[in-house]
DNA sequence: AAATCGCTTTAGAATCATTCTAATATCATT
DNA sequence: AATGATATTAGAATGATTCTAAAGCGATTT
């Protein structure tokens, strides 16, 4: 038989992109991990519920444990590799663009749409309050569905 | 033996407030509803989360379970006297001020502070997708402690 | 290449906020 | 006071996330 290869889609050269990004942020290299990262960072930018990215992974042929999606999600982004995004209560959504942007978010869809920073002035902030420094500003705008005949 | 008044601190005058609050609202009035809603408005705004209710109603001599608080808070956003505000994916906070406005929040601290709607010029909003309309759009400043010593 | 040590992964249990259930109580109206 | 509709309740159920402690793997030293 050839490479036992069926694991992942991942030619040398991804592989090494990734390892890279996982090195340089200090985070050690195993095999759950590349393989999350390549679904993860594969294809621009995106949003990933911790449920999703499991499903996904599964689809893919990986054999991999909530816990370690969770623990994964969790390093990445403590790390700086992803940003968490909180605009429901019910779920915590990923975000692999990790720029200063702000987000349309779809409440019955649950589905969450990047604004590109520069799409939206925030002028004159307030000041923070004595002993506190901003760590950052969302804008977050709630969308409905727009229903004409009404 | 006098008026059984012990189970609330509500004068007439503030209690006929009340009522007239909820019925404005659509809402019946019951004991628990006018007991939550007297915690809830009487001191200017405040957020509030389902357990420190729960806890202040204890407290003040009100027997209430976690689901009537849960219902109360439910409805009473719902009729929109509260305004429900997604910081944290942890735990849900109310919002008694229901005018537009935006938000500190102090992550370590789990506390919200408010923001007044004139005090953040948000300029320039793209255009929502289409056939959505924009519900409204909120401004979460993400406070951490300052380190003057690093 | 084998031994070692520390970090990872895992299955499953535990936790925590929130919602549901269906039984009882309370409200407004007759 | 009787009725019917809505509220409240205790406790169970749910669902996302974290924890536990045991087994696995990766990097480093021999």
């Amino acid at each position: 038989m050839t490479s036992p290869d069926s694991r992942a889609q991942l030619n040398k050269q991804t592989r090494q992109r990734l390892v890279a990004k996982l090195a340089a942020a200090g985070l050690r290299i195993t095999a759950p991990r590349l393989h999350l990262a390549h679904l993860l960072f594969r294809h621009g930018n995106r949003h990933v519920t911790a449920e999703a990215l499991r499903d996904e992974a599964q689809a893919s042929g990986l054999k991999v444990s909530q816990a370690t999606v969770y623990n994964t999600l969790n390093q990445f982004q403590a790390a700086g590799l992803l940003r968490q995004v909180q605009v429901d209560q019910a779920r915590s959504y990923f975000d692999t663009n990790i720029d200063a942007h702000h987000h349309f978010y779809v409440e019955d869809e649950a589905r969450l749409i990047d604004i590109a920073a520069d799409a939206v002035d925030v002028a004159r902030l307030p000041e923070s309050p004595a002993g506190y420094d901003v760590d950052r500003v969302e804008v977050i705008i709630r969308l409905d569905k727009s229903e004409p005949s009404k």
